[in-house]
RNA sequence: CGAGAAGUAGCACAACUUGGUAGUGCACUUGGUUUGGGACCAAGGGGUUGCAGGUUCAAAUCCUGUCUUCUCGACCA
């Protein structure tokens, strides 16, 4: 008989309730009094934490300097773009009263921040030496969602945004591409979460882009999460703002803009892509805790191999956590794979008897005994090993369910009602006919990806020439 | 924001129909025995029943409002 601390409900049974379940259980966040606000708990904030390592120093490696914005954004400052505005106005949360005193202009909190940066480099960039102007921020935002789901959607988001000025049209395209490259090799490498990237229909580009890239996920479900953006805005802000340089040939001009960010969703991602059953499955690139000493019984000869292994591991850089609680073996066991932990470590006295150990790596749950004196190269290896299994998996398991042989509306229609998955289509470029698919079949185009988009066909809809492929699916 | 469901201890639930001031299991604390897949014995601690009103001598229970969570839509990273 087993007898738990939390139930995880079967992921192919009912796929969101073992998310939420997941979420609990691996005591990742807890639900706040406030609808789409959550607290984000020690071990989900790690897991945060060690995104914001990685990728901070890729921002940084690729030029660009952190800054602090205000959060609030005046009225009159919002309102300068209109499109801009217009896209966020519907959920945008406002402040109107100072202590008891109502303000003259009512202020929202930022929901992303152009404006503020805009406002910022009117007055800082005056020559072509000024630029380029690499920018980012680590933050929170508030977006007064509808419907909310940690990590895949709430009201306040933590994020990062960058936000950058370019002298020439080239550089800021460049820059734009370039983030999005660092977010797709970012997910590759060390979420192990496969991506699918291109660039986003009018329809659903950002408000005031003039293109928007994204990198686009699928879950364990075959339901689409964008999980992170990069946009090119052209000099339409800069234009409104009034942001001019004075080039090399001292004529004033507007420089090319870009914006870039990616959000806690990932973290999202990582569960909805490799959990299990057993709870949470973690990479070991951005696991906080990469090993998961379990002593079977405290006795001196466990207690000095866990020195043993401390020193080892500390040496070498691989995070660890020792569980001295006196809860029984199978209790730590169970723990461990909820917790997600790569690789567990399990040290009794038979291990020790025979100078041994027990690893168990958390991808394939796979018992392994090795030598004592081999364990830290075996775990070392089995690092790089599951990292590579868990994109593999995820990989294979994503291929499955993309269909890029789809011609017919019928086909089309029968994916969206009794498959799941991302289905690469002709289409004419119209923007009736992604409306008609959303409305009919429940699938928004998800990007117009730049290694597929090349066709011949007809738009699946109208049956007029196609101009490109791009992908529908359903999405969180 | 529209339709539906649910809120009782950290979690899962009971008591609600028929009002009389809350109980069980797990978790938690202490002591002991244990320890290779969610241990056992014993003794404990923890709840103004989501919140605010109303009805009543009396409300977890009936009524109204509100907040939160979940599901499905519409909207969005």
């Amino acid at each position: 008989m087993e007898k738990k601390n939390s139930e995880i409900t079967s992921r192919d049974v009912d796929f969101a309730k073992w998310y939420t379940d997941i979420i609990k259980a691996a005591d990742l966040v807890d639900y706040s009094s406030v609808k789409g606000s959550m607290i984000i708990r020690p071990y989900g904030y790690a897991i945060w934490e060690s995104i914001v390592k990685v990728l901070d120093n890729k921002f940084k490696e690729t030029g660009h300097v952190n800054v602090q914005m205000p959060m609030f954004i005046p009225e009159s400052l919002l309102n300068l773009e209109k499109e801009h505005v217009e896209g966020f106005a519907p959920e945008v949360a406002w402040v109107t009263m100072g202590g008891e005193t109502p303000l003259e202009e009512r202020m929202c909190i930022r929901p992303t921040s152009e404006t503020l940066f805009c406002d910022h480099y009117k007055k800082i960039i005056k020559s072509y030496r000024d630029l380029p102007l690499l920018y980012n921020q680590w933050c929170t935002i508030v977006r007064w969602e509808k419907t909310t789901k940690p990590f895949l959607r709430s009201r306040e988001i933590l994020w990062q945004e960058g936000h950058t000025m370019h002298a020439t049209e080239k550089e800021a395209r460049e820059e734009t591409l370039k983030m999005l490259n660092v977010y797709e090799d970012f997910q590759k490498n060390y979420l192990a979460i496969p991506v699918i990237t291109g660039k986003k229909t009018d329809k659903e580009k950002f408000a005031g882009a003039e293109e928007t890239y994204t990198i686009e996920a699928m879950m364990y479900d075959g339901v689409a999460l964008q999980n992170g953006t990069s946009h090119y805005f052209g000099q339409g802000f800069a234009k409104a703002f009034d942001i001019k340089f004075l080039n090399k040939d001292n004529k004033l001009e507007y420089p090319y803009q870009t914006s870039w960010g990616v959000t806690t969703r990932m973290i999202g991602a990582i569960i909805m892509v490799h959990g299990d059953d057993y709870g949470l499955v973690l990479p070991p690139n951005i696991a906080p805790i990469k090993v998961n000493i379990i002593p079977i019984k405290n006795d001196e000869a466990v207690l000095d191999a866990i020195k043993y292994f401390k020193d080892a591991l500390t040496s070498n850089d691989i995070t660890y956590n020792v569980d001295t609680t006196d809860k029984t073996p199978g209790f730590k066991f169970a723990e461990s794979e909820v917790k997600g932990y790569p690789i567990r470590l399990e040290i009794g006295p038979r291990d020790l008897q025979n100078n041994q150990v027990t690893l168990v790596r958390r991808d394939t749950r796979e018992k392994i005994v090795v030598e004592k004196s081999d364990a830290l190269n075996r775990i070392k290896e089995l690092l790089i090993e599951i990292q590579h299994n868990l994109y593999n998996k995820a990989l294979e398991r994503r291929n499955s369910m993309l269909y890029n042989n789809v011609s017919t509306y019928e086909e089309l229609k029968d994916i969206a009602e009794n498959k799941s998955g991302f289905a690469l289509v002709d289409w004419c470029g119209n923007v009736e006919c992604e409306e008609h698919i959303k409305d009919d079949l429940g699938l928004k185009s998800r990007c117009i990806p730049f290694d597929l988009q090349e066709t011949s066909g007809n738009c699946i809809v109208c049956g007029k020439r196609a101009t490109t492929k791009i992908y529908f699916g359903r999405q969180y």
